[in-house]
DNA sequence: CATGATCCGTAGCCATTGCTACATTTAAAA
DNA sequence: TTTTAAATGTAGCAATGGCTACGGATCATG
């Protein structure tokens, strides 16, 4: 007899996508943060926020407008799309609900941070409204 | 005057490097939980487990027996090394820690599976033990 | 307006993880 | 034993995200 395992809940035919994604979640996010702070958001700031060279910043912020999260033109500054935007403030608002959540449980303030900007892309509606109603208590 | 933006938490100059790592925490993962289901764990096991073809499977299970968590041979069942059940039993053990404190927390089984996934990687040593905490009330 | 510093783009390399197509090995069945 | 099905390996392609090196654009400043 042969046992059968049931797949992962979450296909790894997806992985590079899911990675993909991540991407665009921190880049929406981070030009938001960058404008916010600076009031424009240079390729090289990106570079630096993610300490990364420019050229890696650069190619995907040029796929990242192909899909329609963010406006560029040559050697201007990048910009959101009414759709990165949208995308950027559900991404922080998710990122802030995570960071709290994990300062709440009583995790000291910076490895909260270090976690939870890797945690916030895995964080589903259910899992985000569980930690939102734990927060209120 | 310029303001200075801080860089991530967490540099993404080692962004291929932490995915390969969680591709390595996965697999040894997997091969532990299939050899325990099946009796022995093959090429093609880890590919309907991760939905995913033997080919991508076959790379990576190279590439973990030349980082010393896997032992393979030619046509061969996939087994753990020492080192890959040390770290298979330590990926194990945050994976269920996890698990049970999104569904402690009011998360349904369904998601926390899925999100359990996700999450697991990025819950450092701090985050981990308030999760066991919490779990103890 | 010239010029040099800074910013940005392009070319081209590597690693990881997907894939299809085809070859080879193993093991079971005829 | 031979043949056939299943499992595994290999070749080679694409997408993503790292990099260095080099060249063109922009802008402040002399």
């Amino acid at each position: 007899m042969v046992k059968k395992v049931k797949a992962r809940s979450v296909p790894f035919s997806q992985t590079r996508a899911r990675h993909a994604n991540e991407t665009a979640e921190d880049y929406v996010e981070a030009v938001m943060e960058l404008i916010a702070e600076l009031g424009e958001c240079r390729v090289l700031d990106l570079a630096r926020y993610f300490n990364v060279s420019h050229v890696t910043v650069s190619r995907i912020v040029k796929r990242l407008h192909d899909e329609n999260l963010l406006h560029t033109m040559p050697y201007k500054p990048v910009e959101l799309t009414v759709e990165g935007l949208k995308l950027a403030k559900r991404v922080k608002d998710r990122h802030l609900v995570v960071l709290a959540f994990l300062m709440e449980l009583g995790v000291d303030k910076t490895n909260a941070e270090i976690d939870s900007e890797g945690i916030e892309h895995h964080v589903g509606s259910k899992t985000l409204a569980a930690m939102k109603k734990f927060l209120k208590k």
